[in-house]
Order: structure tokens, then C-alpha cells, then sequence
DNA sequence: CACTGCGATGACAGTTGCTGTCATCACTAG
DNA sequence: CTAGTGATGACAGCAACTGTCATCGCAGTG
């Protein structure tokens, strides 16, 4: 017989999944999110920045395995295939999510709000990977490019990922994408 | 003598980046930046769709130009190379406009709700550019790939553009950053 | 066992971004 | 001269978000 029920935070991201899937993004008010959840909207507030953000509470996550991935990947490596081996990395993280991020994408895809917020959560993967990079040793403005060159292929694998219905390995669609990516840029 | 002062657009754009300097993004309110221009905060509202946009008025004119250059690079042009040439013709919108890009620049650097509306103008780009190369007879996911190489070379130029106070010529920074992606996207 | 501090929550008022709607009024076409 | 028309103002209203204080079960302390 505890005072609150448990995992406030879960329960807010289920509910306003559910709502957002149900009636759409801007028609769910935060109050309405709440409430399904059993709480107030001023809790809401407490446990997410915004709207929005109780979409986006995975993406530290990524950032660090992303990270950790490519610092401690081999010397001999080269900073591009650094970044290729990190990415593959996530697979499980979503693999392992069932339907979530599907749900997720498709919800996101419905409203710019949406993509703005993932955009800039992108964005902030592709600053800490040329960080991480330049940690390695790589020089500007090699380390951001190498970073962005590598967000551009996550973005394409995830996107064909989803696609796909999950039915490829994600690790396989990020080694394809890559090696489109090296095709398209040696061409020259 | 006519009924209202002309170029209402302009002098809510000039009231808006002059706030967004003297007291930040997020201190301005629209009613004010509203009454500095002479008008009301419901007309703002009419030229604008929100409080970023006022800062995003160029973008349209980017996207023209770079898909327009994108389109009728010569074919035997390489998908990579018809960007980069597309890019480079941007310069004369930045360099016209004297302090302009420089100081909307600080005042979104400043701001996250700014960046945010940047990435998705940005992400437009994008995608205009790989539907641009589509018809251009390249493939997907290399049409993608191209596009998001090609803006990632642009933050990376206009940024030391901004940085070096436009001291340096932009085409040619976008040919120096064209290199060096290409260069760590070939060493593998 | 009483006391005290703490952490998660609720209650409530207030600001501001943004929208819908109707009125106003100089100018223009006929 | 009259009937639009287009840009603007006035005003009401909703919803996102914030600040602040109260509540209350629990944990540790003496």
C-alpha cells in the first residue's frame, strides 16, 4: 500500500503515446496526458521539459553507447568505420523495443513540431560523436563532417528500418547505407 | 500620405532581430517587438506563423537557388559535385547582406527553440536537394545520401564563414569542406 | 516512540504564444 | 457615387508552461 503508484515517468510516456497515436499530436492537450496517467498536468511538467520531450527520453541512451563505441574503438580503425561499428551498436536498443519505435516514428512523422525536437536530438548525437571523435584525435573539420556523414546514414538505415517493419537487421542497414554513402562521395 | 507605413514584413523583421539582440530570444515578447514595428501583436501574427519564423524569411530564396543549380548542373556532372556547385551559388545571399547573417546567427546560437527551427529549414534543404537529384536520374537511397552530405558541407562552411567574419569567400569554403569530406569518406 | 526533515505530488494563479472572429476604413473599380 | 477589397485593430479565449506554497507518507535520529 504505497502513496503513489510507481513509475510516474513510464506511465506519463505510455499515456501520451496512446494519445498521440489515438487523436493526433496537437489535438491531446498535457492536462488530458495526465490524467490518464493518474497525475496532474504541474507533474507532467516535472518529469518532461515539454510536450514534446516525453517522446524523446531514450535518446541519452543512444548517445552514450554511440559515444563509448567510438571512443574505444581500435586505433587502426578509420574515423568513418569508427562511427559505421558505433551506430551498429544501437541495433539492440531498438530491437529489443517490439512495436515502440515504429509508434514512435509514425507519430513524429504526423507533426513538425515533432520533427523539429528530433532533429535537434540528431543534431546533439552528431556534436557529441565529433567529440568523441576529436577525442580519438581527429582535426576539425574532419570530426564534424565524419559525425554528420555518419548521421546521414543512421537516419537512412532507421528510416528503412522502420520501413521494412523491422524485418532486416539494423546492423546490415547501416553497413549498406555506409558503403552507399562511400560510393556516392568517391565518385568524383 | 497613405494609410499605413509600407514594408510591414520588414520593419517586423528588423524589430525582431534588434530585440532578439538587446534582451534575447526568450525575453521578447511578440507584443513587443509588435509595437516597435507600429503595428499590433495580432498582425505580427499575419505575416508569420510564430515567434521563429520572423528570423527564417530568407530560406525559401536558399531552397530556389540551390534545387534550381542542382537541376541544371551538366549531366555528366557527378550527384556530389552538382551540390557542391549548388552551394557555392548560395554565396550572394549571404554576402549582400552585410551584417545580416552574422548576427541572426548569434542570436539563433543562443537559443535552442531558435536551432531547432534552423535544423528543420535545413532538413528542407535536404530534401529538396535528394528530390532534385531524383529527377536528376539518381536512385534512392543515393539521392538521400547525396543531399545530407551536401548540407552537412554547408553547416560546416557557413559556420567558419560566419567565424572568420566574412572575411573569407564563401565558395571557396565550400569547396575546402567538399574536399575534406570527401577525403574522410575515402579513407576507408 | 515522538520528532524532524525530505521527496513526490497537488492546487492555484499568472504569463505568453497563438487563433478565431468581427469591425474599421482608406483605396479602387465600375 | 457605390460596392467591394485588403490590411489592420480589438477582443475574447485556449493551451503550454512556470512559480509558489501546501500536503503528507516515509526514513532516519535521538
Amino acid at each position: 500500500m504505497v502513496r503513489w503508484e510507481p513509475n510516474a515517468r513510464g506511465r506519463l510516456e505510455q499515456a501520451a503515446l496512446e494519445l498521440y497515436i489515438e487523436r493526433g499530436y496537437e489535438q491531446t492537450t498535457v492536462a488530458e496526458i495526465a490524467k490518464r496517467a493518474g497525475l496532474t498536468e504541474r507533474t507532467f511538467f516535472r518529469y518532461f521539459a515539454d510536450k514534446r520531450e516525453v517522446l524523446f527520453g531514450g535518446s541519452a541512451e543512444l548517445q552514450k553507447v554511440l559515444t563509448q563505441k567510438v571512443t574505444e574503438a581500435p586505433e587502426t580503425m578509420t574515423p568513418l568505420d569508427a562511427v559505421a561499428d558505433g551506430l551498429a551498436a544501437l541495433a539492440p536498443l531498438f530491437e529489443i523495443r517490439g512495436e515502440y519505435p515504429g509508434q514512435r516514428q509514425t507519430v513524429i512523422a504526423a507533426n513538425v513540431d515533432l520533427q523539429e525536437r528530433e532533429l535537434i536530438k540528431l543534431a546533439s548525437l552528431a556534436a557529441a560523436t565529433a567529440q568523441a571523435l576529436r577525442e580519438r584525435g581527429v582535426a576539425e573539420p574532419a570530426a564534424s563532417l565524419t559525425a554528420e556523414a555518419g548521421i546521414a546514414v543512421f537516419k537512412v538505415a532507421f528510416a528503412r528500418w522502420v520501413d521494412r517493419g523491422n524485418k532486416r537487421e539494423f546492423g546490415a542497414l547501416i553497413q549498406e547505407s555506409m558503403d552507399e554513402l562511400k560510393a556516392v562521395t568517391n565518385a568524383s
